[in-house]
DNA sequence: ACCGAACCGAGAGCACTGCTCTTGACACTC
DNA sequence: GAGTGTCAAGAGCAGTGCTCTCGGTTCGGT
């Protein structure tokens, strides 16, 4: 997208990615909140001012790490779903679970940058929801696909979602159709689950408590996806 | 613990109240990052250097928050637990989710501060663990008595935690004592997913996707109760 | 080929922050 | 009552995000 246009416009995309650039390997020493602006400057041997031609305000700079991380966190979940085969839904569902802790691992400022508690002070503008939804999409169309091909056993014995649930249960299967609605909810405790286990695991609330957390998480990923009624156990 | 001493003290105790009390107010308002010691002062009605008298910096007043966080939910789920039978397992199961959930609902700010990211450049202290194992030492002990009372029956059909997960298990049992290896997995599967959902619902995640999210919430609660074995319907 | 307009970086400056140091007044202890 | 430790106040430092103005460069239309 970059091949024609002027030199200035080509060095306006150049500056600007050296920019977030930057200010991506400053999040990742300093964290969010300690990103800082004159220091960017500083770095690329130019004048803070210099800076808000580029982006009008910090927050600016700010979203475009934000739509940044979702976007790299849902490239690598969706490189691991296409690196397994398409009917090997269990495989999938642990392979995109493992991506997003290694992913968060590898990146854990940017990690909470998108999941952790928001910036005191920044609202996410609309340009965000798209890029938040990569991951969610890939996790919906494995369980749609897992569905769909019968290949969902899930245990019985656990409760039923209130009717009030089916509402919004329309609206998930946007992107998991043809869930039924207790499927649907119990994909969404799954999908939270995940989430909270590596905050829980990135936040430091597993320090002193569980020490071998690869393989507790290797084995809550499958229980969770046991849950959502994939296959117990698979070669892995 | 105020009765006796000197009037110094006794101002000094009654500062260092109010200092953390206008700070909570601030930090319900801008949230942690936006913790300002100036504007405390000017609250107090004092100058900002007089603060240091009382806390030497303000990483010091954060830890000051954070363990008045911890202990404040964790009051809040020990009253809930308090509050239900004792053999009422289900229901302090799920008294305690739901009072966790309140109490983040209603303090938003305090909860993102001790769950969501770390406050960047601030490494918790070791006064903050204690506070920090208040809810789950309920949890743990609603699932002990759960289990010495014969009355977790965990649905089967899921996948049994690796051999070398006992180690972490052992350690974890301090707080759930007789709790099998794969109850105890099943544990902190169902404490994460509660704090996940949380999170999700309170950073954000849930926008236009879950409306309805106290009903999910319950029934998730239910779903989470269900896998570590508690009955699954009960009145509530 | 030129010329006005748009864009650019530099620099000064504003209001604000956390934090330090010194000063003079007060309260407590002996 | 003298001496000592504690206190709030104030000035000040280095740093922040951000604004505005200033010359110089580059671009697009004529």
């Amino acid at each position: 997208m970059n091949a024609g246009r002027t030199a200035r416009e080509r060095a306006r995309a150049e500056l600007t990615r050296e920019i977030t650039e930057v200010a991506r390997r400053q999040l990742g020493t300093e964290g969010a909140g300690g990103l800082n602006l004159r220091a960017i400057a500083r770095e690329l041997g130019m004048v803070s001012s210099a800076i808000y031609r580029y982006f009008p305000s910090r927050d600016d700079l700010l979203t475009a790490l934000i739509i940044d991380a979702y976007n790299a966190v849902g490239e690598a979940v969706e490189r691991a779903d296409a690196a397994r085969e398409p009917d090997d839904h269990a495989g999938r569902w642990r392979a995109v679970c493992h991506a997003v802790r290694d992913w968060a691992l590898a990146h854990p400022h940017e990690y909470a940058l998108i999941y952790g508690s928001p910036v005191p002070g920044y609202h996410a503008p609309a340009d965000t929801v798209a890029p938040a939804m990569r991951d969610t999409v890939v996790y919906g169309r494995i369980l749609a696909s897992a569905h769909a091909a019968g290949a969902l056993t899930p245990p019985d014995g656990f409760p039923a979602p209130p009717a009030s649930f089916s509402g919004d249960a329309e609206a998930v299967r946007q992107v998991m159709p043809g869930l039924p609605d207790d499927l649907v909810a119990r994909a969404i405790a799954a999908w939270t689950g995940l989430f909270g286990f590596v905050s829980f695991e990135l936040f430091g609330q597993f320090a002193n408590v569980v020490d071998d957390r690869a393989a507790l998480f290797a084995h809550t990923v499958d229980t969770l996806g046991r849950l959502v009624g994939l296959p117990a156990a698979a070669t892995g």
